[in-house]
DNA sequence: AAGTGGTCTAGACCACGCG
DNA sequence: GCGTGGTCTAGACCACTTT
């Protein structure tokens, strides 16, 4: 019989080990992890596989290699895409604030629902919640977030944790975000868009069509962007 | 081989010989690469040095290695996610177009530049080129590009492979895209614009400020992209 | 059994940063 | 001068695939 032995690598074991000093904050940015040399004694391994260990940080985006002086933990990568305002809620001194404007409710699909991405799930019941995002006393962005019913029961959007409908899909509901399929439009606010941004009717604004894969099989959740980008640009950083 | 060693190390000169056989069609998808202890003999070298050659290949997404089998030759498919309007050059029956309205120039750094980016080689010699991108006869972005003269030399625009830049660093100069950072914002499009995408001055735009990232250290490449939304949405697709 | 890639050891010399 | 990371050698044993 094969044994189930799971044979990890060192280099992971150490690798690993790292990560989640850095993931708890032992080691924050700007402070530098032991030498190679150090973890070579530490662990009883030779430079070889404590180098590959940190490659594998470096790889990860966790550390930067400054020869001459150690390994830099650094700001990690957040390739969360779109959704992500400009330092929404990272910019030192602003203020993020989640409105709800319609709570969690079943309701019908939009006729007008511009990707082509409801496939599977056509005659789901669903339910939709409404957001409007505020930063340091601007408004930056409505979102009307889809999911169905068949696979996640009616959720408060008030109950959310920390007001994050995907902070509670994992806390509650053990579901991640595993990625996303996304259409971008510039187009004129139309009024009740522009009330709710407190921006003039007609001015040019995002829209984004978004559908989010999710860690349940044939689990996705859809939402529908409207943002205001001229105080606070979309960012967004992929990594191949 | 001829041993021109000086600051290049071995394992660099392996990857890149390699990575040029590929691109010439040496070894195409399917292929696989001589093994690791024919490399070594080929170029007196020890595994450690050609496992790390082909390790840049496998970053760069040449190859993909089999256990017990060898090196696999793989197509290289980039999700270059923002960059890719919708069905660009996948649409059927579609044909896409790219017509260079300024070519590659000396020129200064624009003044308004807007993501704050240009930290390192902010006294670097700088060259642009300016192009438009049709799709089935319908202007659909032109896009700015920029890149410093101390990383690459001055190339034509009419002179790049398949008119893409991107594959002109690939093929010709060994440079891949790593990732970008990109900042969108929806404007007004001003007369210019209006007029290279044959649309009204004041249609809504998609302005998008793009920082790629390269395998070349240190070396960015900085793109504006000005594009319309109403025919043809950009799309893209991300996966944690 | 032979060949491949995956991991690892125990050294070595070099280039760089800092005191 | 010393410690750091960058490169490299010359081996070794293992797991896996193919013949």
């Amino acid at each position: 019989m094969k044994s189930d032995d799971k044979h990890i690598p060192k280099y992971q074991i150490v690798g690993d080990y790292l990560k989640k000093k850095i993931q708890k904050g032992v080691y924050e940015p700007g402070d530098y992890l032991p030498s190679e040399n150090a973890l070579c004694k530490e662990f009883k391994i030779t430079r070889t596989t404590a180098r590959k260990a940190l490659d594998e940080l470096l790889n990860d985006g966790f550390i930067k290699k400054e020869r001459g002086r150690g390994s830099l933990v650094i700001e990690k990568n957040k390739a969360l895409g779109l959704l992500t305002v400009k330092g929404f809620s990272e910019v030192s001194g602003k203020k993020s604030q989640t409105i709800v404007l319609e709570d969690t409710n079943e309701n019908e699909l939009p006729q007008d629902y511009l990707m082509g991405l409801f496939d599977d799930d056509k005659d789901a019941r669903w339910v939709t919640f409404k957001r409007l995002r505020v930063l340091d006393g601007t408004p930056i962005m409505v979102d009307k977030t889809f999911y169905s019913l068949s696979h996640l029961p009616l959720i408060s959007a008030n109950k959310f944790v920390d007001n994050s409908f995907f902070k509670t899909l994992s806390k509650n509901h053990l579901i991640e975000i595993k990625g996303a399929e996304q259409e971008l439009r510039a187009i004129h606010a139309n009024e009740a868009i522009a009330k709710k941004l407190d921006i003039e009717e007609g001015s040019p604004i995002l829209h984004i069509s978004i559908k989010f894969t999710t860690s349940k099989p044939n689990f996705f959740v859809y939402s529908e962007v409207y943002s205001s980008t001229k105080k606070y640009p979309i960012s967004n950083s992929y990594f191949l």
